[in-house]
DNA sequence: GAATGTATGTTAGAGCTCTAATGCATGCAA
DNA sequence: TTGCATGCATTAGAGCTCTAACATACATTC
């Protein structure tokens, strides 16, 4: 009997959690009508304007043609604009149109709400003993590869 | 200033370790050349063989199309086998096939294998905090909704 | 200057995921 | 019997995700 029951699989409960983390966000970003990978992509160009798609891709944890897939919908939208760049002629910078930044921030208000209230369900020590856990759960993981 | 910072959203870390277990189970799972949908799979239909797709959909947290996604490639690479029920004819029963029970063995020591050093990497009464955590967060996203 | 290395961007292809809508079968109730 | 509710299966369409491969541009080194 090598195999494993469900409950008694960490991995288990980190995927359920993950995917009520997902459906609670995507509901919360529903209102300004993007995806949680939008807005993700939209929260971090506004904390960095002009950033290349690698490099946006990298701060996003996905790899760089998903993020070129996110970005071609949201150019299409006219939330983001791409530029060539002056010196490097093969990267493109990427910026929130006024429009993009409008949407990010409808975007991010909802998603904060959902983040209060997650962070709510916990004392600050938890808190900090969660992520602590996470943390070692995502080390542990990358050391499996 | 209504934002946060993103090392201050639980959402991120739990994010980041599931990213995290996911590329580990996906690596684990190459030697049997199946993705960790289709394994998921797999290893509840030997649990349950004769389940209906949506049952099993359920089971796997996943909707029942995306489950028809997931069984149409199985199916096409004979894993599994799916005939009509007796009584209700709307009904197809999923089994695994031979060649199916073989892979999915290899994937799930994989998959083991992955789980049980995730699980070293925690005292005995860390895995059980952590979980319990991990269920009080899902429990208040779905909440959300 | 030429070769190598590093980083970016893009395309192609396979697969997973969702929502919405449709069709079919079964069972229950008026 | 007719109608309604429930549940299963499927299709359509949009979007995310990965790996693999290729092209381009800049930087470094020989």
């Amino acid at each position: 009997m090598t195999s494993m029951a469900p409950e008694e699989r960490i991995g288990s409960h980190l995927k359920r959690a993950e995917q009520a983390l997902l459906a609670a966000k995507n509901a919360a970003c529903k209102p300004a009508a993007v995806t949680v990978p939008q807005y993700a992509a939209l929260l971090w160009l506004a904390e960095k304007p002009g950033i290349s798609a690698a490099a946006l891709a990298r701060l996003c944890g996905v790899t760089p043609p998903t993020m070129n897939t996110v970005l071609k919908n949201l150019q299409e939208r006219g939330l983001i604009e791409r530029t060539p760049h002056e010196w490097h002629r093969n990267v493109l910078e990427t910026r929130l149109t006024d429009e993009g930044r409008t949407v990010m921030e409808l975007a991010d208000s909802g998603a904060v709400r959902v983040e209060r209230a997650l962070a709510a369900a916990f004392t600050g020590e938890e808190r900090e003993l969660l992520i602590e856990l996470l943390g070692r759960c995502a080390e542990v993981l990358d050391a499996q590869r």
